[in-house]
DNA sequence: CTTATATATTAGAATAAACTAATATGTTTT
DNA sequence: AAAACATATTAGTTTATTCTAATATATAAG
């Protein structure tokens, strides 16, 4: 991997590490939604689920299609969706491990 | 997923989130290796290193061990390695259409 | 037992990311 | 065309993360 595709692949996992888009990623695992229905379910407001949206497609992991005034957002594809898959299995075993991380406190 | 499973797993994916860990986790993908290895491969400094590290094993994602003077650091198991791939492949997709995420140029 | 080597830790400064509140844009509905 | 609705954007503030440089700890070697 050249130091291009380092950078492409940092930005892209960057789009995973935040509570809120990993619940956005999350609610919109097995279809599509609107941001107002995204805002609802996860409990957020329309301000910041919106910017969180902005960044998820700017990293590449979610598409959007407009609809009238409604905007739909989905993964991008099957292997993002795996990869959430992923993430969920590997905590599974990991979970009662995961230690102390000075630089992100929970 | 519970509220606190929804916390682990943010911080579990925290560790993937920056590129000087990004390199340490492809750095010793294959096998393990010491602090002073990985600072010559990846070319970073030794204190900035150590705190990486420090996170990724907090975040779950590396274990230790030490050796006379030497700490030899490898991923925690194979799952970890297979996310790892996994991010690799999915960027293969998708690369080129990774546009601008304004909370974090590169 | 003194020095060198490997790694870890700390504190404070610098940078990056996220939040908030206000406003803007675009699309329906009336 | 005005009002209502859905979403996006912006700017400024707040908070979180990272860096840097100095120092500490622990083991090994002379």
């Amino acid at each position: 991997m050249s130091k291009i595709d380092l950078d492409t692949k940092v930005k892209f996992i960057h789009g995973f590490s935040h509570k809120t888009r990993i619940q956005i990623l999350d609610s919109i695992k097995d279809n599509e939604k609107t941001v107002s229905q995204i805002v609802d379910e996860i409990e957020g407001n329309q301000s910041s689920v919106s910017q969180h949206l902005a960044c998820l497609r700017g990293c590449g992991l979610i598409v959007s299609r407009q609809e009238g005034k409604f905007v739909y957002y989905q993964l991008r594809n099957e292997k993002v969706r795996q990869l959430l898959a992923m993430f969920d299995d590997v905590l599974i075993d990991i979970h009662m491990d995961i230690g102390t991380c000075k630089n992100h406190i929970i």
